[in-house]
RNA sequence: GGACGCUUAGCUCAGCUGGUUCAGAGCGUCGCCCUUACAAGGCGAAGGUCGCAGGUUCGAACCCUGCAGCGUCCA
């Protein structure tokens, strides 16, 4: 036992739980995730997509907030005084209906409770469970401000609200009107389009007979019109009969009268441009009270709006008493029975059509004439179409900015009324009136609710029932989590400042228009009033907006809860290790392109997380065991006095930490994540330590032992540094342990070094790329000819002058570790080792003699495959050159190289040649 | 119907501004190896007419056009 070496304090594979729990606690209880103003940084600003209060965590929260962390961690490192400002979304009608339904278990409705005690409920609701999504982003990691978490109903955000909706209502901006709208029966509210998810869907095409009126009077003729539709119910509300003007079957109708079968109502036969005469039998009856596009056929031909439908699309009153209060498709069955009955169904074909339904429970939804407060957006969208089009906000990925033109030039009101109880209460108040008046028909709109009517002095003040939609107070957000326009609060002014314009949004494309179109429009508006400068640049609420993939299945599927196809985010991370789960995810999201997901890829992260702990354990080992250089802790790296190996990981390095910033600019996190992943792996593991042993493990004095463990920690360190935004609880757990740090010292509080281009070495690239490929060469041959590694075997060189034998020779112990090779000898041109298997390497001949251990039959081959590539690669260029016109327009570089590529082609194939008759003979 | 995106190895994807041994990586497969950091590992190998058809160019995985398939958004 004591003849092992002394064990390191880190087990053979790294082991997440453990480590995440103590870094993240640390991190948290020091504050290290704090940003202040400081006037000496720049400031880099997140704030989060503030998920719902109801949320729990998906894999899409992951991608979303893996990304932000890594922004905003690679900042900080970087010297920015970043600040991710995190918080939830009150979610109205999600919240109401959890609220609701556990209600609901206990036999109770909400009007039961009441508005007062209902909301009350929903407040404790949300103090016991909400926000569960907030706890489970620590697992993941995320570098927040927690001392600025917000919610968007806490009362300075929504006093942010109110001031919002005021100073728009004073700009007539805001107004109330009634208007269709999408109403979602079973909640109770009007959803705005956004809100409506559109399907396709199976249902039916009725033909319908409405009798004509003769002219001018009431009796029915003996002919009739036929309609189409899919929704014979609402022929109840019908209040016309529309035809397009130019078709010439329908002209002559135009004018007369029909009868409303079963309403036994009179309608007129109109003529409207918006009739499809290929639709149907190209006459449509029109409900201007449930849908659409009957609506604006109403308004157009003023038209009487029946509306037939209660709240829950039960129907009312102003439909024959038969057919009252029945559920729309009750009414639809008994309305189609009763016509079937009289004759009056001519036929039914089956039709494929896009039914809408509300994104929040699933129900269709029922178009719905109703008093509504919309937002004027044309006056906000305009600037705010601006700013993306000349590029002071960047999309990412681009195309983004033309879906975001197309909907922004189109915009219509947005419906901002919710008739919910959980949000912000619309602050609108109605004058009563008093005992010997009537109330005044202009609403109050307040701050703050007022005492009495500034009209007539009554004090009897009913407030608007309605509650905002959530993306109202949403789309402040950017500003609001800094508390305005409360301000008064000390440093909240001073703060938003200085964190505001935030610097990035990382966002779900889907929510381009709900969202992040209205957070520019709300910061071009009301920024200036604290900005004090109306320059965009200064007021916009972002300058990139980086629009994540979706994550999707292996097979392609979206993921969703019914399909029960998505992994459980905690328990991937129980599994596999936050680190590994942070860093697969962005390994797999391409900038725009979908992610194909499945549990067992985070092995990928795993892998890697667990190769960069063996790493740490192999320099701690060595460090141990052999010691450090003396030196102090910010002693720069020099090139003096090291080897190959030690100048080619530098410069890998610096050029690495390049190539990360310059993806890191591009938002190409993908890239990030490969770069560091094969610098790692395959630089620093498979080349740079297993050369580094050739050293440590040779006679070389202790001295310059103990430098190259300096150095390879150093390295290392760089290393932990960069990819630490990626994965920080296994670098933090290692940076802790390589080297003595401060009490209150992290790694996240480091600075990457940045790139130093002098160290970047194109002459030492080339030399290491020669050894390589002799290593690999000879691997090779080993390999191919069958033998075993523990067999040592010599290697010969056809290397003419002492110079180019010299360096080989210095990298004698690299060879030896690396090939296996146990003895290099050099031989002039008049040589020829025979038995040998043999390779060319950048012109150079390498031989391993093979006496005893070859299989001529498999070396040939060898050969000859390599033979046959070669003059594949031959032909190629040859053709290339005597190709007149490449000679003469490719650029005389580009023909350089094709020569020079012929050449060394011709000497290698000749010395392959070469070889293969002497194996012949 | 319109807009946009995708199609490269068995699978998942890189491949920037057309030109360097450009056709790559990871997983999977096959062979050898428990070599004192790591078998969640090391070494080696096999695997592709770059969706199809045209075009531009000295030169195309890359640019253009059309087509097919898949996907997303809008109407």
């Amino acid at each position: 036992m004591s003849d092992q070496p002394p064990a390191t304090a880190l087990p053979k594979t790294y082991n997440p739980q453990e480590t995440e729990e103590k870094w993240y606690r640390f991190w948290e209880e020091h504050h290290l995730f704090r940003a202040q103003v400081n006037p000496e940084k720049k400031p880099y600003t997140i704030v989060i997509p503030p998920p719902n209060v109801t949320g729990v965590l998906h894999m899409g929260h992951i991608l979303n907030n893996t990304l932000q962390d890594a922004f905003i961690r690679y900042k900080r490192m970087t010297g920015y005084e970043a600040c991710w400002i995190p918080g939830t979304d009150h979610a109205g009608i999600a919240t109401q209906n959890v609220v609701e339904r556990s209600l609901i278990k206990e036999g109770k409705t909400r009007h039961d409770l009441g508005r007062e005690k209902f909301v009350e409920r929903v407040w404790e609701w949300r103090k016991q469970y909400g926000g569960v999504i907030i706890r489970q982003l620590r697992k993941l990691g995320t570098s927040c401000d927690w001392d600025r978490e917000r919610f968007t109903m806490d009362e300075s955000l929504s006093a942010a609200v109110r001031e919002v909706f005021v100073r728009l209502y004073e700009e007539g901006l805001i107004y109330r009107g009634k208007y269709i709208v999408n109403w979602c029966p079973k909640d109770h509210t009007a959803i705005s389009d956004d809100e409506v998810n559109y399907s396709e869907a199976k249902g039916k095409l009725y033909y319908i007979k409405y009798p004509i009126l003769a002219k001018g009077k009431s009796t029915p003729t003996k002919k009739f019109l036929t309609v189409a539709t899919t929704r014979p119910e609402t022929m109840l509300g019908d209040t016309a009969i529309a035809v397009n003007p130019k078709d010439e079957r329908y002209k002559h109708l135009i004018g007369r009268m029909a009868l409303l079968p079963l309403a036994e109502r009179e309608i007129p036969i109109i003529a409207d441009d918006f009739v499809d005469p290929a639709f149907g039998t190209g006459m449509v009856k029109v409900t201007p009270a449930h849908d659409p596009n009957d609506y604006q056929i109403g308004v157009r031909h003023s038209l009487p709006q029946i509306n037939i439908f209660d709240i829950s699309a039960r129907t009312i009153d102003s439909v024959p008493r038969k057919y009252r209060d029945l559920d729309r498709y009750e009414a639809r069955r008994l309305v189609l029975e009763d016509l079937e009955k009289s004759g009056l169904l001519l036929k039914t074909e089956d039709h494929v059509h896009n039914v809408g339904r509300c994104y929040r429970c699933d129900t269709v939804i029922e178009p719905y004439l109703s008093d509504q407060w919309f937002v004027r957006m044309q006056p906000l969208a305009a600037p705010a179409l601006e700013v993306v089009q000349n590029g002071t906000v960047r999309f990412y990925p681009d195309r983004w900015t033309k879906v975001y033109e197309h909907w922004m030039s189109n915009i219509r009101d947005w419906c901002i009324s919710r008739q919910l109880w959980w949000g912000h209460r619309i602050p609108v108040w109605y004058c009563e009136g008093r005992d010997d008046k009537p109330g005044c028909p202009e609403p109050i709109v307040s701050r703050s609710a007022p005492a009495a009517c500034p009209r007539c002095g009554s004090t009897s003040l009913r407030q608007d029932e309605d509650v905002l939609d959530t993306w109202f107070s949403s789309w402040l957000w950017p500003f609001s989590v800094h508390d305005w326009p409360m301000g008064g609060k000390p440093g909240t002014e001073k703060d938003l400042r200085y964190f505001y314009p935030t610097s990035t949004l990382v966002t779900a494309p889907d929510i381009i228009f709900f969202w992040v179109a209205r957070m520019i429009m709300a910061g071009l508006k009301f920024a200036p009033s604290f900005t004090g400068t109306t320059a965009p640049t200064d007021n916009v609420p972002f300058r990139d907006v980086y629009f994540t993939s979706l994550v999707r299945d292996d097979k392609g599927r979206k993921m969703s809860k019914s399909l029960g196809n998505s992994p459980e985010p905690l328990d991937l991370i129980a599994d596999y290790g936050a680190d590994a789960v942070r860093f697969t995810i962005l390994y797999l999201a391409p900038l725009g392109q979908d992610i194909l997901y499945s549990r067992e890829k985070n092995e990928l992260g795993r892998n890697f997380a667990n190769k960069i702990w063996n790493a740490g354990r192999f320099v701690l080992m060595n460090r141990d065991q052999i010691g450090e250089a003396s030196r102090t802790a910010d002693t720069p790296f020099t090139l003096d006095h090291l080897d190959l190996a030690d100048r080619w990981i530098l410069s890998r390095l610096h050029s690495t930490t390049a190539e990360i910033d310059s993806a890191m600019v591009q938002f190409d996190i993908n890239r990030v994540s490969k770069t560091i992943y094969d610098f790692f792996w395959h630089d620093y593991c498979d080349w740079y330590l297993e050369m580094v042993k050739s050293r440590l493990y040779g006679s070389e004095p202790e001295a310059v032992k103990q430098a190259v463990v300096s150095r390879a920690i150093d390295v290392y360190d760089a290393a932990l540094r960069l990819l630490h935004p990626l994965m920080p609880f296994v670098t933090e757990e290692l940076w802790q342990n390589i080297r003595k740090r401060q009490p209150l010292e992290s790694i996240m509080r480091a600075r990457i070094t940045p790139a130093d281009m002098s160290f970047v070495d194109t002459d030492v690239e080339k030399e290491m790329m020669f050894v390589q490929n002799v290593i690999e060469n000879v691997r090779t041959i080993r390999s191919e000819m069958g033998i075993v590694p523990s067999k040592d075997i010599g290697l010969l060189m056809r290397l003419t002058d002492e110079k180019s034998r010299a360096s080989i020779r210095r990298y004698e112990g690299y060879l030896q570790r690396l090939a296996r090779v146990s003895s290099l000898g050099f031989i002039d041109e008049t040589t020829r080792p025979k038995l040998s298997a043999s390779a060319v390497v950048d012109g150079r001949e390498l031989f391993v003699p093979l006496e005893g251990l070859i299989d001529l039959e498999i070396e040939r081959a060898r050969l000859q495959k390599e033979i046959d590539r070669l003059a594949g690669m031959l032909d190629g260029v040859q053709r290339k050159l005597s190709n007149e016109s490449f000679v003469a327009k490719a650029p005389p570089e580009v023909v350089e190289r094709e020569r020079e590529k012929l050449d060394a082609f011709g000497h290698t194939m000749e010395k392959l040649e070469k070889s293969l008759e002497m194996l012949k003979g």
